[in-house]
DNA sequence: CGGACAACCTGGCGGC
DNA sequence: TGCCGCCAGGTTGTCC
């Protein structure tokens, strides 16, 4: 749920609460949360590191401290939020770790499912070594593209999800990103013409950007730092509006499946053969 | 390389 | 009202 745009979200709420604190201690109820070292580890080791940045790989949160590098995912339903040490928010019968900062406030780590990961590793790499790029960075651009499609012949939305292909990109701006292309879901990526590819390329880069721009989608988990709800999810065009007429023609969206996951578009806009804008 | 599917978890919701 | 079973989706790992 949390994808590129909701976590860059998170990021932008989060930087000037959190860089420049030192850690006084970590707090954890739920071992599974702590992926790497031990959680003893983590405790031990983490104490009196001083925050230096905070920014997002992927949807990834990359936070660089003095010696080492504390990382979260957020997976479907974390959130990560400040608050005052006395404070309560609606997310705390949830919280599974917290970091206790220096000026008596704490970041909390809520997560209902469970599948949040906590990790704190000496190189960033340990993590994200095996990840794609990043789709708005100026160096994606529609060749970098195009080349990672050579060879590829997996079908597409499945392509755009595969986080070692382009990073960032989920089950939601992956619908979103196909149906601004006016591809369908299940066309092979070796099908696609030169013209789809490149609207494509443009396309995921502006579904994301739209996200961001809207603050992140709160579809239901999803909040930004401070605990209010992102807009996004008010400006899809076909996800979540299974049986609603297109924005752009008018047709009911459809809803199906695509490597086990729920998948929404337009029959007319997104046919599966090939279109010509 | 690609695809299918289970596993990790829990709350929300539709159906009865 | 209550119970049951399904659905949600990010990632990893296994198997073919």
């Amino acid at each position: 749920m949390p994808e590129l745009p909701e976590v860059e979200t998170v990021v932008r709420g989060l930087r000037d609460q959190l860089v420049g604190r030192t850690i006084k201690e970590a707090w954890y109820n739920w071992r599974g949360t702590i992926n790497r070292p031990s959680p003893e580890e983590l405790v031990a080791r983490i104490a009196g590191q001083k925050i230096i940045s905070l920014n997002r790989r992927a949807k990834y949160i990359v936070c660089k401290l003095e010696h080492d590098y504390f990382i979260v995912h957020l997976k479907m339903t974390g959130r990560l939020y400040v608050a005052a040490s006395d404070e309560e928010n609606d997310a705390d019968n949830w919280v599974h770790f917290k970091l206790m900062l220096d000026n008596g406030r704490e970041l909390r780590f809520s997560d209902v499912r469970k599948f949040g990961k906590v990790y704190l590793v000496d190189d960033v790499e340990e993590v994200t070594s095996k990840l794609g790029p990043e789709p708005l960075d100026d160096t994606f651009t529609v060749d970098v593209f195009k080349e990672r499609l050579e060879g590829r012949s997996k079908v597409i939305k499945t392509l755009l999800m595969d986080q070692t292909f382009i990073a960032g990109v989920g089950n939601i701006y992956a619908d979103e990103a196909l149906f601004r292309a006016g591809i369908h879901p299940k066309r092979r990526s070796d099908s696609l013409s030169e013209d789809e590819i490149s609207r494509l390329y443009e396309t995921v880069r502006a579904s994301l950007q739209a996200g961001i721009d809207h603050e992140g989608a709160s579809i239901n988990w999803y909040r930004k730092a401070d605990g209010t709800k992102g807009n996004s999810q008010d400006h899809f065009f076909v996800y979540g509006r299974t049986g609603k007429p297109c924005k752009n023609c008018g047709h009911a969206i459809e809803k199906t499946r695509v490597a086990q996951r729920g998948t929404h578009y337009c029959p007319n806009c997104q046919p599966l053969g090939k279109k010509e804008a």
